[in-house]
DNA sequence: AATCTATTTGGCTATTTTACCAAATAGACG
DNA sequence: CGTCTATTTGGTAAAATAGCCAAATAGATT
């Protein structure tokens, strides 16, 4: 593999590597439906504040998201909407999963 | 967030973090073109067998690629083959990311 | 049966990631 | 100006990940 497929593959890994979290795929979802502050998402989320602020910031070095001071609250929206097409083919390959290990239930 | 939400999103962090990776996404970049035993991947990778061969079992225990051992090769194929539709957008995320980085030089 | 080949597994170390707490910052508002 | 509020940053400990080497397995071949 030659170092310019190789910075290729890396440069994906760093997208995919953000979502890559229970929390920041839910984060993800939630500003699919519109912006949230921090503390909106922190609400829903059940964790330290920083520990959000922490994810939310993973996901804004990558590109995913976008930040916009208003007033005390900093808002976040969703700045690349296609990675929610992600979430359709990975119910997928959970349910391909699914199925076959029902099929080796069924065989036994 | 109450815990079957959790689980969904967990459930789809696993699968989304086994891609989370330069090598294994070239892997499922290599294998859409046909199936490749792990020394033929090894030799593009250009890593230990056993590394390559942890990776490969990383993506096939979530179910995106399966193996089939034929004498004494073991070949693996992608199973679910829409993962591929995520690289067009983690290409989207790179080049929004690129033109507002443009953006920002030009300001300067 | 002995050996050779392709792959997997176990063990280990180095690195990265995550979560929380505490402290710092930025801005609104009395 | 001082204080209050929302968020970020720094520090730290625990857990997860990645890579290599050595050893184990599974089958094919002699």
């Amino acid at each position: 593999m030659d170092r310019k497929k190789q910075a290729l593959f890396e440069a994906r890994a760093r997208i995919i590597k953000a979502m890559a979290h229970p929390t920041r795929l839910f984060i993800v979802d939630e500003l699919s439906r519109g912006q949230r502050c921090v503390y909106e998402l922190t609400e829903m989320i059940g964790a330290d504040t920083s520990t959000v602020s922490k994810h939310l910031s993973v996901l804004k070095n990558v590109g995913i998201i976008a930040d916009e001071k208003r007033g005390l609250e900093v808002y976040y929206r969703l700045r690349v909407p296609c990675v929610l097409n992600f979430f359709g083919c990975v119910e997928s390959v959970i349910r391909t999963t699914a199925k076959e290990q029902m099929a080796l239930i069924k065989k036994s």
